[in-house]
Parts: structure tokens; C-alpha cells; sequence
DNA sequence: AACATGGTGTTGTAGAATACAACCATATCA
DNA sequence: TGATATGGTTGTATTCTACAACACCATGTT
């Protein structure tokens, strides 16, 4: 195997293997938010608002999926939907303040732990391995 | 926020959107194989052989999940159980003929896939991104 | 204006993944 | 031997998810 495919290799087993726990890992964190739904509140805030069909789009799921997402974190006050004024088709979601609250928790929680696992990297390789992440992830959406 | 804090709220943000998109792109890629049943196969490949209890502690998976994902990769013909003759509680797990197969078959679509999405990247970029990956996981595991 | 077509979201339904608790069998230790 | 711990299974309930069918609105064509 060459040196190219071995680091393939890694990175697909790496990355797999990461997957695999983050659904635990985030229930272990913050039970009262789950994966999905700390990704979707994240988004919204990142965002300032977007479409159930962007989220369905961008977390490759489906849009019923989505549809009882967003409807259970709405009854829990945690986002609210605006009906678009210029397309009454679209909802457009944003944060409500329960929302901001428990995300800011729950991200509070995450960074601290990243914050203890990373303690001991450099900054350069931190900021690289970072860029390193945004540019894979925006290859995988360019090549969907 | 510093630099720091910066690249830890990147790297938390990335690796977060990679985990939700996982299970779906697993899906799509090997649609006999789901993502768990996966790694649980690559686990045994690359473990020659481990316990459940292994597998439920590596992936944060309860052992009463594992033990249901295990029955079916069996029936499946999948996977053999051996029971270990030192300790009759214990039931070593073994890829089978046909696991080999079909792990083949889905870890070479899923590096197709891998190596379509990083095609222009350069080797030493590769190989720092293949070890930042290998370092961290390190790092999540000593830090429970 | 009327109609076809497509995009956005919801609901019905079913299946898979998962956790927790209770349990059984085996092993280890006092 | 009896108490305790470990590995695994099964019962049960919940959650996540996809697919299909549908309703509603928008846009373009005739």
C-alpha cells in the first residue's frame, strides 16, 4: 500500500471510528439535547436562521426527519418559525431564547471537554488540524 | 475569543457536522452494511478477533446493543462466535468468509469515495490530517 | 385565467438503533 | 462455600429515521 493510500486509510478509519461514538459522547454531554438536535440549534445560530430543507440538505436527512425535529425542539421552546413573508411555503427557523440558553450550555460543555482533550496540542497544529476538517468536510460536500 | 479558543470551536463545530452527516453517507455508500455493523466488521478485521464487551466499551455502545447488532451480524453469516476455552462466559468474535466479503466490498467503496473527495490534496497535508485524526481520538479515549 | 409542474412542509407507517433493567451463567475471591 | 463481579441475553420502551402520500403555495405555460 503506498504512503498515499495508508494515509487514506487512516483517515477513513479515523473518522468512522469518531462517528461511531458521537452519538454517546453527545448524550453523555448533554442528555437534554441530543446530537441532532445540539447540530440543528447550532446551525440556526451560525446561520441566523435558515429552511428545514437546508438543514434536511445539509445533514443529509430526510425532511420529514427534519419536520419532527424541528417540531419537537419548537415545543420545547427552544426555536421558533417564522412563515416567510415573500414565499409563504417557507418556515424560516430561528432561535428562540430557550434555545440560545440551553445551546450555550450544552456548547459550554462541549469546548470545555475539547478544551481538556486538546490541552496538550500546539497552536500551530491545532489551527492546522482545524483547517484541515473545514476543508474535508467542504470536499465531501462538493463531492456528494 | 483568542486564536486558541478559535480553532477548538472549529474543530468541535467540523467534527460535529462530519458525525451527523455519518450514519446517512453510510447508508448511501453500503447500503447492505449500516455504519454500526461497519465498524464493528473493520473492529474484528483489524483486531483479529475481540469480545463484545470490547466492542460495547470502544464505541460507547451499550452491551445489550452490541449483543443485538452481534446476533444479526451472525445470522447473517457475517461474523462466528468462538467461546473462549479459558473463560466459558466469554465469546470471542470472528469475522466469517462471508463478513470478509463484504467488509471488502464496503471499505473499497468507501475509499473510492474518500480518495475521490481528497484527490487534490497534497501528501504531507494528508499525512499530518491522518495523524492529527489517530492523535485526537488518542486523546478522546484517555479522556473519558 | 387555468392548468401543469415543482418546491416546502406534515403526517401515516414501519423498521432500526439504542438504553435501561432484570436476568442467567460463569468466574473469582474471601 | 457463599458473596461479588463479569460477560452476555432478553424484555420493554423510546427515539431516530426513511419512504410514501398528501396539502399548500409558487411559477411558468398555454
Amino acid at each position: 500500500m503506498s504512503a498515499r493510500e495508508s494515509s487514506l486509510d487512516t483517515v477513513q478509519r479515523e473518522l468512522t471510528a469518531f462517528a461511531r461514538r458521537a452519538r454517546a459522547t453527545a448524550a453523555r454531554m448533554h442528555p437534554e439535547l441530543s446530537l441532532v438536535a445540539y447540530t440543528i440549534l447550532a446551525h440556526l445560530e451560525e446561520q441566523q436562521g435558515c429552511r428545514a430543507t437546508d438543514l434536511a440538505a445539509h445533514y443529509l436527512l430526510d425532511k420529514s426527519t427534519v419536520s419532527r425535529q424541528v417540531a419537537s425542539l419548537e415545543r420545547l421552546g427552544f426555536i421558533e418559525r417564522r412563515v416567510d413573508e415573500a414565499d409563504h411555503r417557507v418556515q424560516v427557523l430561528h432561535l428562540a431564547p430557550g434555545g440560545v440558553e440551553i445551546l450555550a450550555a450544552a456548547r459550554a460543555r462541549r469546548q470545555e471537554s475539547i478544551r481538556v482533550r486538546l490541552a496538550d496540542w500546539d497552536p500551530e497544529d491545532l489551527e492546522r488540524f482545524a483547517r484541515y476538517l473545514v476543508r474535508y468536510n467542504a470536499d465531501a460536500a462538493a463531492h456528494p
